[in-house]
DNA sequence: CATATGTCCTGAGAGC
DNA sequence: TGCTCTCAGGACATAT
């Protein structure tokens, strides 16, 4: 699941198009319900083929593909890829654009919940980020993120994934950042003290960072590729994601639990996640 | 406004 | 072995 860590990755391993030309946006035949365009991809590849790459971006966890005027927004949602290699099969390539220099962009996506939107750059603001997106993760001040949290009432791990509130965490680094600062993942973030949202603000930082450094975390389903196609090695760290029954590696006494919150699995030590 | 729930999709794995 | 069923969850639309 393209989270943070894994769309940095990914917008890193398509650097190489920055500065050239795009030739062809297109949608190669494909078995499967199409993903959502929009606008068709002849409409973005009219208004994109012959402009240059003058730079990747990550907004949360979408892909940002700029020119002089345009951007092209690729969201990879539960399955997607964005990478210049060959992706894990041929079956699910849902976009191509080919680049001068003999570059070829794949955005992959086996589930087909993925996205990409084509828009002017000057409306990027006000119809992505307003309204939408928080601020990123890895700028949030720790006021700013002390202040966000304190003023909702949601289960903390909850309000991690609320994208408006914060800007590229996902499910997985919620679990491991939860635990490494010892919070039950079931408090109120209003009822945590500002030093240990401030606390939680380091380890958030410290994860992430260290997920970019290994380039992502890449589950049992072998989905996640970095962009030579090879997996992350995050994963080897996680201490709690998708370890149920498991011992904990810190107290070694309890064992992991696996809980549901807003529908989906939340991973904590009961012993040490009681505060 | 804030929060909660339903929906989309495919393939892996469980269970019989 | 081969079938059916359940589940994974990001982000948006709709409901409360």
């Amino acid at each position: 699941m393209p989270e943070l860590p894994e769309v940095e990755t990914m917008c890193r391993g398509i650097y190489p198009t920055v500065g050239k030309l795009i030739r062809e946006v297109s949608q190669p035949r494909c078995d499967y319900r199409p993903i959502q365009i929009r606008p068709p991809v002849a409409e973005i590849n009219a208004h994109m083929a012959g402009c240059k790459v003058i730079a990747i971006t990550r907004l949360g966890k979408r892909v940002i593909i700029q020119t002089n005027d345009d951007s092209l927004i690729l969201q990879p949602k539960m399955t997607g890829l964005v990478a210049l290699e060959s992706p894990p099969d041929p079956d699910h390539v849902r976009l191509q654009i080919d680049f001068s220099g003999n570059l070829r962009l794949q955005f992959w996506d086996r589930r087909g919940l993925g996205t990409v939107e084509w828009m002017p750059t000057k409306e990027l603001h006000d119809r992505i980020v307003e309204g939408r997106l928080g601020p990123d993760a890895l700028r949030i001040t720790p006021e700013d993120f002390i202040a966000r949290l304190q003023a909702t009432t949601r289960p903390i791990k909850v309000a991690l994934l609320d994208q408006k509130l914060l800007a590229g965490v996902g499910n997985l680094y919620a679990s491991e950042m939860l635990f490494k600062a010892k919070i039950d993942p079931k408090k109120q973030a209003a009822k945590i003290s500002p030093a240990r949202l401030r606390v939680l603000h380091q380890v958030m930082l410290d994860i992430l960072q260290l997920a970019i450094t290994l380039e992502g975390s890449t589950l049992s389903d072998g989905t996640y590729r970095n962009a030579i196609n090879d997996p992350g090695s995050y994963q080897n760290m996680h201490r709690v994601y998708d370890k149920a029954g498991e011992a904990c590696g810190q107290c070694n006494t309890s064992a992991i639990l696996r809980i549901v919150q807003a529908q989906r699995s939340t991973f904590y030590c009961p012993k040490c996640q009681r505060s």
